[in-house]
DNA sequence: GCATAATTTTACCTAATGGTTGAATGTTAT
DNA sequence: ATAACATTCAACCATTAGGTAAAATTATGC
């Protein structure tokens, strides 16, 4: 179901650690050590936050040697993007001053697969 | 802060009953009897998400008799919406292709009347 | 093989969520 | 004034979330 996604994706993003270890992340990938560095938390505890990112489907980890190598996957973005775009545009019933938005960004930014 | 209302949004976005009541709202406003109507749950159940979704700034309340009418306001959709696409586009590196598609966005969503 | 480093797992605690029911509040109708 | 209605509040229960600390796991370096 694409509803419990956007559950997890959602909640995932709901967590402003979360949202920083992403955004550390999207200056490319990184080991949960490093992750874990600049935070005031345990090691456990941002492990924990991987595994909700991870869950969502925003975070990929990849074991390497001794230590895990984290990347983002951009993709899962774009069930929430779309979400939130289809209904902000229907909130406000500006439907036809997004429509180009929205062509434009399924031609560069959807189906990533 | 502008991260706290992040969280509260996400949050709020997080639960698929909300999201279905915000769904119910986009078709014009409806009192809490209403929204609950076609849902399994209490009363009282509906009445704490529409808190959720207020808290978020999402739905707004207004008193009318002795029932109470639920709106939607887009405008609180804006922050999550604006996170969101930044880190798509940063995260895929296509930032030029979306800088259109940003530009097109806040002149015709920014300012809901 | 053994000590050490990186990470996860396993309790465990506390606070928050999502739900219920029943009383309380305020509003309309009789 | 009283009854019925719409909604919220309060108390409660079960589950989940976020955190810690300590044990377990796995890889590296000697």
């Amino acid at each position: 179901m694409v509803e419990q996604h956007l559950d997890r994706v959602f909640q995932a993003l709901a967590d402003p650690t979360r949202r920083a270890l992403l955004d550390h992340l999207a200056a490319g990938e990184a080991t949960v050590g490093q992750l874990s560095e600049p935070l005031p938390l345990s090691f456990a505890a941002v492990s924990k936050h991987l595994g909700v990112l991870e869950r969502a489907g925003l975070v990929t980890r990849e074991a390497r040697g001794r230590e895990r190598v984290c990347r983002i996957d951009p993709a899962a973005l774009n069930d929430a993007l779309a979400w939130l775009e289809f209904h902000e545009r229907f909130w406000t019933g500006r439907l036809d001053a997004l429509d180009a938005l929205v062509g434009t960004l399924s031609g560069t930014t959807g189906e990533p697969q």
